[in-house]
DNA sequence: ACTCACATGTAAAACGTTTTAGATGAGAGT
DNA sequence: ACTCTCATCTAAAACGTTTTACATGTGAGT
């Protein structure tokens, strides 16, 4: 095999100059069908293909997306969070969808993590993605905001965040779990996941678990409810569920700040010979394919990530494209499985207004 | 913020010719010293990044790598094999280490699925992923082949398959479960997972397992062990296995081609009141997250995806600088958990020889 | 016959690098 | 004094497109 045809060889080919094939290949109306379909015609038989660098540098764009998903430094190489693997798929998707190739990097927290893939003209824009201790590289947020860099975020909104950001409703998930749980019956609640500003997902779960428990006055006006920390693992869900067992705190319900935790604090429990949902009911947080896959099977908070992705890329596109974007935040719906009890035990109109899965 | 900096804005400033700033920022011995580092001091003011479009087009490469991950057509969009995305987590920091960026493409089945990133010079390689029914494109391979496009796969090793492939010791891997459930003192053995020519993956796995029961004489001579057809995934394994329990044949431990297969299967098992591992054995293949945090955790085999990307990365990089590359085998490593029975009915010195866990 | 508009095409600039070929000046060897 | 080498730099070509500015020819309108 030769080397690699280019426009002037076409061009040569067709008689033509190459300027015409540019403009045919592009459909310009500037060069008549006819020549269009013959310069096309052998463009195909060359097995032509327009070289991206040439044709990115003359236009001064990429088309392509930079995703950078960063982790909680504390995580092993090899076990991302699933939350996050299952919106990579739906990033990749949706920015396939809207014309743009994806590039992806892990970052660690080094310093110059936001990376420059815009800045080399890489990438035309830049997605972040991972639990969201966004104080702590704040500076760097404000930094790509001053160069004017496209990005958007994924993860708690919040006033004080520079630049874009688009997350779950957190608050609503965690207050939408508790109330699940109060209509139950359940009565003494704990709530596992580090909620504080590190995590501010975590915070506002918490929040919407505090203000749910608050309004069916389980917790007094002068309590206030405390919760286990915990970072999104297994073990450390595992680790904080032995201690919370140990405490000998009296408790019947449990709600977990993300899946990965409740899995562990499952494992846990039931190590103890505390079953689930008899002793205790346990709700996760996110929905992650395997959360379907615990016995018993989790109930737990769906985040719609097919939409976050596009809500995603179509707001990054927008920036790109000059327009203007806000930040956006994606309801969470109520997934329930067997962790918290049996389904009788719901009013039937409650039932009715949920959303049941089939079993597997 | 003004327009970006070019090399002559920087060659300006610094009272050089902008060919000098090229050589001096990549630290070329024919600029001096004292040059080097004025130009590098005023670079790095202005912010000055190197325009990859143009470098690339200059260089006619791109430092960038495609993984293209392509799934069975029947699994759910949002449901990606959790091992290949454990896979793409490794691949990302292997190219990562190796100096190149990372292109991610989720190819369905369609019909330019190589999808041109090489030929478009957005890549200098590319990496196939997926459970590989290769005889259903190795046109498609064949094609690629011919246009000198370089590409490793991720798959079952075969002669026949045009390119270079790295897989997994499949063979050894299904043998290995098989003795596993032998020593154990398990006798009637059925297999889950299409072992078909479409997934030479599981027909490897599937192969192993019948010569280990020939070898302990389960297997009589003139006697073909069957296989229970299942795709990977939970669903396929959760059907295959209520037919199997319904089809009432006699069975007390069961190899599953993969993992997700298993999972499915432990639930229909479960479902029927059939007690894993008291009733029934059960193993997996791929080790992934979920396998340790099922009930029972998930006897299986763990294939090192860590080493897996490296050698995927390392070996394209090879076939880039067209340096000579082979095929490689990569041997899976007995995982054992409580799928399977009691520890205590291993022979201590058996014990000893094989990796155990620590809980979680 | 002359202009005007229009359709179709060409020539050349531009994008921002990397790299080849060549220029310049200084010091060493004879 | 003359050449030779060496270190340092400059000028310009090249990479393969896209796009601006301009050219040519044709037919219509007056």
């Amino acid at each position: 095999m030769k080397d690699k045809a280019t426009s002037f060889d076409i061009a040569h080919m067709a008689g033509v100059s190459q300027s015409t094939v540019s403009r045919a290949l592009r459909n310009s109306p500037l060069v008549s069908i006819e020549t269009r379909n013959k310069i096309k015609e052998i463009a195909k038989q060359l097995n032509y293909k327009v070289d991206k660098n040439a044709s990115n540098l003359r236009q001064q764009q990429s088309k392509t997306i930079a995703l950078l998903l960063f982790e909680d430094p504390t995580s092993d190489d090899s076990k991302i969070n699933p939350f996050f693997l299952t919106m990579l798929g739906s990033i990749t998707r949706a920015s396939a969808n809207a014309g743009y190739d994806l590039l992806i990097s892990f970052q660690q927290f080094s310093n110059d993590w936001h990376a420059d893939f815009e800045d080399t003209h890489k990438a035309d824009g830049i997605i972040l993605l991972g639990y969201g201790d966004f104080m702590n590289y704040q500076d760097k947020l404000n930094k790509l905001v001053k160069q004017s860099t496209h990005f958007v975020r994924w993860g708690a909104i919040n006033e004080n965040s520079p630049g874009i950001t688009i997350g779950g409703d957190n608050y609503n998930g965690g207050r939408i779990l508790t109330e699940h749980l109060l209509n139950l019956g359940h009565k003494n609640f704990v709530f596992i996941g580090g909620a504080n500003s590190s995590c501010p997902e975590f915070l506002d779960r918490f929040n919407g678990f505090k203000d749910a428990l608050s309004a069916a006055e389980i917790l007094s006006s002068n309590q206030t409810a405390r919760h286990w920390d915990a970072i999104s693992t297994e073990t450390s869900g595992y680790n904080v569920g032995k201690a919370l067992i140990e405490s000998g705190e009296k408790f019947d319900a449990i709600v977990c700040a993300s899946d990965l935790i409740a899995v562990g604090v499952m494992s846990a429990l039931q190590e103890s010979n505390l079953r689930v949902p008899e002793d205790v009911a346990l709700v996760g947080y996110d929905n992650i394919p395997l959360s379907k896959f615990t016995s018993p099977p989790l109930t737990t908070i769906r985040q719609n990530t097919q939409i976050a992705g596009e809500y995603l890329v179509d707001t990054l596109v927008k920036l790109i494209n000059k327009q203007s974007a806000e930040n956006i935040s994606i309801p969470g719906e109520l997934v329930i499985r067997k962790s918290c009890g049996t389904d009788e035990a719901l009013t039937p109109q409650l039932a009715h207004n949920l959303e049941y899965e089939e079993t597997i």
